[in-house]
DNA sequence: GAGTTTGAAACT
DNA sequence: CAGTTTCAAACTC
C-alpha cells in the first residue's frame, strides 16, 4: 500500500524524519502528547498508521452499509456489541483476530484487491467495500509497526530499530491521550475483524478461496467466532442438547443471510481437516450448521429464530451423521433484499418420491400440517391425514426429541433438495429448478456454468427482475388454491385436493395429464378449464369436470377409474374443516413461498416461524405416519394448497417458512398425503378452506 | 447411463 | 398472439 508520504518523502530516513517533525501536523500531534520530543519517532509511527485512517474509519457511519442490509447494519452492533464483549474476552479471541490479521496480511490482499472479495467485484463488494476497507485497515494496524515506517523513508529495519527503542522508553511512562486513542482504535479494530471477519463469510468463494486468498485462514477465523458464539446457546440443565439461540446469536444469523453454501462447507471442510474422524466436529459443527439452519429459516427478517431442539443429538455419534446431513442444508437462499418481495424461497418443495419411496417418517410427519396463504390471500390449512387427531392432540406429542430429530431432518432435506442438471441455461432461466425456485445452485446440482450462486447475485437479480419484467407472475406460484369464487368457476367437479388448481393450465398433449411432464399433475392438482390439454385424464381432476375425487366414489364410475392404480387418489375431505380454523393460524405465516417477487410482501409482516413452530400443531403419531406412506406417495393430492408441484419432484418439505413473501415461484405447501388409506372412515374427504387472515393478494 | 419424449419457457 | 426453438425434467430402455 503506497501512502502519500511514499512520494512526498525524501529518501533519507534521516532527513524524512526531520521533515516530519517539522511538519505542523507532527507539532500538532506533538502538541497534544506530553511525550518528549525524543520519542517522537513513537509518535510519528502512530501518526502514520492513522494518518491512513480517514475519519470514518475510526468512526464508523451507519451508511457502511447503507448498500445492503439496512437489517445488518442494525443489527451488525447489535452483535458485534455482544459477540465482541464476549469474544474478546476470551482466550481464544486474540487467536481469532490474530490469525484473521495474519491471513489478511499473508494474502496481501485487502479490498484494494475486491477480486478476492467477490468475484464480480460489485454486487457483494461494493456493498461493503466501505466497511471492509475500515476495517482491513483496522486489521492492519497491530501488526503494522513495519508498516507504518514504511511509509516514510521505507527503511523497515531503521523503524523497526527506532519503534523498538522509543516504545521500550514509552512503556514506562504515562500513556499519552494519543496513546489511549491508539489503544481504543486497537480495541475497536478489534471489533471491526469481528465484523468484517463475519461479513467475509459472506462473499468468500470458492475459487476465490482456491486462488490463494488466504480466506481458508479467515474462515477458519469466522469458524472460531462461530465456535464462541456456542456460548451463547444454553443448554439446559439436565444436559439435554436443547439449546435456543439467544437474541443476540439470532440477530447474528439473521444479518447474515447470505452465508453461502460453499463457504459453509468450506469452513466445515476446512475445520474437518483438523478433526476429521471425530464426530466431535464440535461446536463449531453445530454452532455452524444451527447458525446456518437459523439462517435459512431467518432468511425472513426479524424474527428470533429458534433452533429446533432436534438439531441437538444426545450422543455424538447421531451427531455426526446429523452433520452430515446438515451439511446438505447448507445452501444458500436466494435474498432479493433489494427487491421487496423477495426472499428465502423454499417453497419449492423438494422433490418427495423421488428417491425416496416411501417418503421417510420424518417427512411424513413433518406434513403433519401447515396452513399456506394462497395467492389470493386465502390462507389454506394444511393439513394431514392426522389432522383431526392432532388436533386434539398434546404438545408432548411433538415436543420429543424425536420429533424435534424429524422436523429438523425435514429441514435439512427441504433445504437440500432442490437441485437442477441445467447445461445451457446457466440456471438462470425458469427453466431452471433452483432459479425458478428461488434458490441458489448448489453443490448437489450437476449444472454447467452455473450462474445461479451467490457470488453471482447481482446478475441473478438483474436477470429475475427480467424475467419478471416479461411476466410478473413468473415466480409465483404456478398452483394456487382457489378461492371460494374461482372454486366455483371452476365447478364442483373439477376440485382437486384443496382446491388447488395450477394458475396457468397445462398444455399436455401427449402424456394424457397423466405424468409428470404435465404441471398439474406434478403439482397433484387437477386440470382446470385454463388448462389446454388434450385427451386429459388427470388423476386429480380431469378438466372436463370429471374427477376421481368426486368424493366418496362418485364420479369415479364416470371416471376412468385410476383409482386403483397409483395414481388414483382419495380425497379425503375434511369433515371438520372448521376444526382448521381453529388452529393456530398464523396471520402472517406458513408455508409461503419464500421467494416471492411479488408486491405484496409489504403486507405481510416479516416472520419466521421455527419449524417447531410451524409444526405446533399437535402431531400425530408416527404409525399413522406410516399409514400414509404408501398412499403419499401415489398420491400427493392430499397435497391442499398451492403448490406442491415441486413436491412431487424433490423429496424435502420445507418446514421453514417465511411469511412475508409471498408466494413466489414454487410455493411448497406441504404434502397433505391423506390417511385415508388405512380405514374407509378416513376415505372421507378433506376439505380445506381457505382462511382469510391475508388480505387477498391479487387485486379483485 | 444414454437416449427419447414431453411440455414449459423462451424466442421470433 | 401464434408458431418455433430451446431447454431440462421425466421417462424409457
Amino acid at each position: 500500500m503506497d501512502t502519500p508520504h511514499k512520494t512526498q518523502i525524501t529518501p533519507t530516513p534521516t532527513s524524512s524524519l526531520s521533515k516530519f517533525e517539522d511538519s505542523p501536523v507532527f507539532k500538532y500531534i506533538d502538541s497534544l502528547s506530553p511525550i518528549e520530543q525524543a520519542k517522537s519517532s513513537q509518535t510519528d509511527n502512530a501518526f502514520n498508521s492513522l494518518a491512513f485512517l480517514s475519519p470514518s474509519s475510526l468512526f464508523p457511519s451507519p451508511q457502511i452499509n447503507c448498500h445492503r442490509e439496512s437489517r445488518f447494519s442494525v443489527k451488525r452492533h447489535h452483535f458485534s456489541a455482544d459477540l465482541n464483549t464476549r469474544v474478546l474476552q476470551s482466550s481464544n479471541e486474540s487467536n481469532a483476530s490474530q490469525e484473521a490479521s495474519k491471513a489478511a496480511g499473508q494474502s496481501g490482499l485487502y479490498d484494494e484487491h475486491p477480486g478476492c472479495l467477490s468475484n464480480d467485484g460489485s454486487s457483494k463488494g461494493i456493498s461493503s467495500d466501505l466497511f471492509d476497507k475500515q476495517s482491513d485497515l483496522a486489521v492492519e494496524l497491530p501488526g503494522t509497526s513495519k508498516y507504518d515506517c514504511r511509509s516514510p523513508d521505507d527503511n523497515l529495519e531503521a523503524c523497526d530499530a527506532l519503534l523498538k527503542k522509543t516504545s521500550l522508553e514509552v512503556v514506562e511512562q504515562e500513556r499519552s491521550p494519543f496513546q489511549r486513542s491508539r489503544d481504543e482504535w486497537k480495541e475497536r479494530q478489534r471489533s471491526f475483524e469481528n465484523e468484517r471477519d463475519l461479513r467475509k463469510i459472506r462473499r468468500i468463494k470458492p475459487s476465490e478461496e482456491a486462488a490463494g486468498c488466504g480466506w481458508v485462514a479467515v474462515v477458519s477465523d469466522v469458524a472460531d467466532m462461530l465456535t464462541v458464539n456456542t456460548s451463547i446457546i444454553h443448554e439446559n440443565s439436565d444436559g439435554q442438547d436443547q439449546r435456543t439461540v439467544d437474541s443476540g446469536t439470532t440477530s447474528f444469523i439473521s444479518n447474515i443471510p447470505e452465508f453461502s453454501l460453499d463457504n459453509a462447507n468450506n469452513l466445515e471442510n476446512a475445520e474437518s481437516g483438523d478433526h476429521q474422524g471425530s464426530c466431535k466436529q464440535n461446536e463449531l459443527g453445530d454452532s455452524v450448521t444451527d447458525q446456518t439452519s437459523c439462517i435459512l429459516s431467518t432468511c425472513l427478517p426479524d424474527k428470533p429464530v429458534v433452533t429446533d431442539s432436534s438439531l441437538k443429538k444426545d450422543d455424538k455419534g447421531e451427531k455426526c451423521s446429523q452433520l452430515s446431513r446438515q451439511r446438505s442444508i447448507r445452501r444458500r437462499c436466494l435474498v432479493f433484499e433489494k427487491s421487496p418481495g423477495f426472499g428465502l424461497h423454499l417453497n419449492s418443495l423438494p422433490n418427495i418420491l423421488k428417491g425416496q419411496n416411501p417418503p421417510n417418517k420424518s417427512i411424513l410427519s413433518s406434513m403433519k400440517m401447515g396452513e399456506v396463504p394462497s395467492d389470493n390471500g386465502t390462507v389454506v390449512i394444511e393439513s394431514s391425514c392426522e389432522a383431526p387427531a392432532s388436533i386434539g392432540g398434546t404438545d408432548a406429542d411433538h415436543n420429543t426429541p424425536e420429533k424435534k430429530r424429524q422436523k429438523f431432518e425435514l429441514v435439512e432435506e427441504s433445504a437440500s433438495c432442490k437441485r437442477c442438471n441445467c447445461k445451457r441455461s446457466k440456471c438462470l432461466k425458469l427453466y431452471c429448478d433452483c432459479f425458478a425456485a428461488g434458490l441458489y445452485c448448489i453443490e448437489p446440482c450437476s449444472c454447467l456454468d452455473c450462474f445461479n450462486k451467490p457470488i453471482h447475485e447481482k446478475m441473478v437479480l438483474e436477470t429475475r427482475k427480467q424475467i419478471e419484467s416479461r411476466n410478473p407472475q413468473a415466480f409465483a406460484p404456478k398452483v394456487i388454491r382457489s378461492t371460494d369464487s374461482v372454486l366455483d368457476t371452476w365447478g364442483e367437479n373439477n376440485k382437486t385436493p384443496a382446491s388447488a388448481r395450477h394458475k396457468r393450465g397445462c398444455n399436455c398433449r401427449k402424456s394424457s395429464c397423466l405424468k409428470k411432464y404435465c404441471e398439474c399433475f406434478q403439482a397433484g392438482v387437477g386440470c382446470s378449464p385454463s388448462c389446454r390439454c388434450e385427451g386429459c385424464k388427470n388423476s386429480f381432476g380431469r378438466k372436463d369436470g370429471c374427477d376421481e375425487s368426486g368424493s366418496d366414489g362418485e364420479g369415479l364410475e364416470a371416471c376412468e377409474k385410476n383409482a386403483s392404480d397409483k395414481n388414483s387418489h382419495d380425497i379425503v375431505t375434511h369433515k371438520n374443516a372448521e376444526e382448521h380454523r381453529d388452529l393456530p393460524v398464523p396471520s402472517n405465516i406458513s408455508r409461503l413461498p419464500l421467494a416471492y417477487s411479488g408486491k405484496f410482501t409489504g403486507s405481510f409482516p416479516h416472520s419466521i416461524r421455527s419449524s417447531s413452530q410451524l409444526c405446533n400443531t399437535p402431531e400425530h403419531g408416527s404409525s399413522e405416519s406410516s399409514l400414509c406412506q404408501s398412499k403419499f406417495n401415489s398420491n400427493l393430492q392430499a397435497i391442499p394448497e398451492d403448490e406442491t408441484p415441486k413436491v412431487l419432484k424433490h423429496k424435502c418439505l420445507p418446514l421453514i417458512l417465511k411469511t412475508n413473501s409471498p408466494p413466489n415461484s414454487k410455493r411448497v405447501s406441504p404434502p397433505h398425503h391423506e390417511c385415508s388409506s388405512s380405514t374407509a372412515q378416513r376415505s372421507r374427504k378433506l376439505i380445506l378452506k381457505s382462511i382469510p387472515s391475508f388480505p387477498s393478494f391479487c387485486p379483485p
